[in-house]
DNA sequence: ATTGACCTTACCACAATGGGAGGGTGGTAT
DNA sequence: ATACCACCCTCCCATTGTGGTAAGGTCAAT
């Protein structure tokens, strides 16, 4: 078993020692191993979830996710479904997420495109963001 | 001159009344006139300003991006390429946003297509979290 | 014995928003 | 008058994921 420090653990995992410490205090990995002068100590298995935990995250999967994900890789006994459930929730948010930027792009590019961008003033997308009119709009009369 | 409360205005603009307290804070609109009892009260042009704030967070900007908007439209002399510019510019954040989303999305369906979803364990989701080997790769020798 | 590279904990910060505590104000209903 | 309710106020804390910084301990080599 191969013992290595948080600052290696970070060159392999490629996970910044801070978010190392912070996954270990939320509770997200075990404490590792410490030697007689505090240090934190890495095994094999701890740079396993550490990796884990990293492609995770490049995935977009939250900490909660991850928490759960973790849990199913170690359960044996788990029903694929149960994963695959929580990644087609994720895609959900993804595509959701995805498609609102989309439309805030759209919506920009096609005012961008109808200003001229010179030195004169008058510009289609201040004028977008220019309230249309502020009437007494009395939502509770 | 018309003057409303901050439930009015909240309920005029869409903003809540905690975050309005909270532009006013950091400054990202000016502090509005008060009554006696420390009530703010809210004119047009402070109707006005919150609009223009609503409709630009509502299209993504940063509240940066919206303080240099507001002055730019406070500006009469201002050029519309400054304008175009920080659109431009939040164009391309908002569209590598988006394609970083998507590129999550697309992997995570190529998976979870593969990933039948029953009782069984196997999951070709989890193999994929699974980091693939841990060799001891020193990147410091 | 000093330097420098590592490690430790413990704070603070970000963006944008919400929640809640604890208290003041004002109008209305009894 | 007094109780009640709706509104307002200021503070503080939480979120998510990451980074910074400070102040100190440890260790190997010079």
């Amino acid at each position: 078993m191969t013992l290595v420090t948080i600052a290696q653990a970070s060159a392999i995992t490629g996970i910044s020692a801070k978010m190392i410490r912070h996954y270990e205090s939320i509770g997200l990995i075990a404490a590792p191993l410490r030697t007689e002068n505090r240090y934190r100590h890495y095994s094999d298995s701890d740079l396993h979830d550490l990796g884990f935990i990293r492609r995770s995250r490049d995935l977009g999967f939250s900490f909660e996710d991850i928490r759960q994900l973790l849990s199913l890789w170690r359960d044996r006994g788990r029903s694929s479904a149960e994963v695959k459930a929580i990644a087609l929730r994720h895609i959900a948010e993804l595509d959701q997420k995805a498609a609102a930027l989309a439309a805030m792009s759209r919506t920009l590019k096609r005012l961008a495109a109808s200003c001229h961008g010179d030195d004169r003033p008058d510009c289609p997308i201040l004028e977008a963001l220019d309230p249309p009119f502020i009437t007494e709009t009395h939502t509770n009369p």
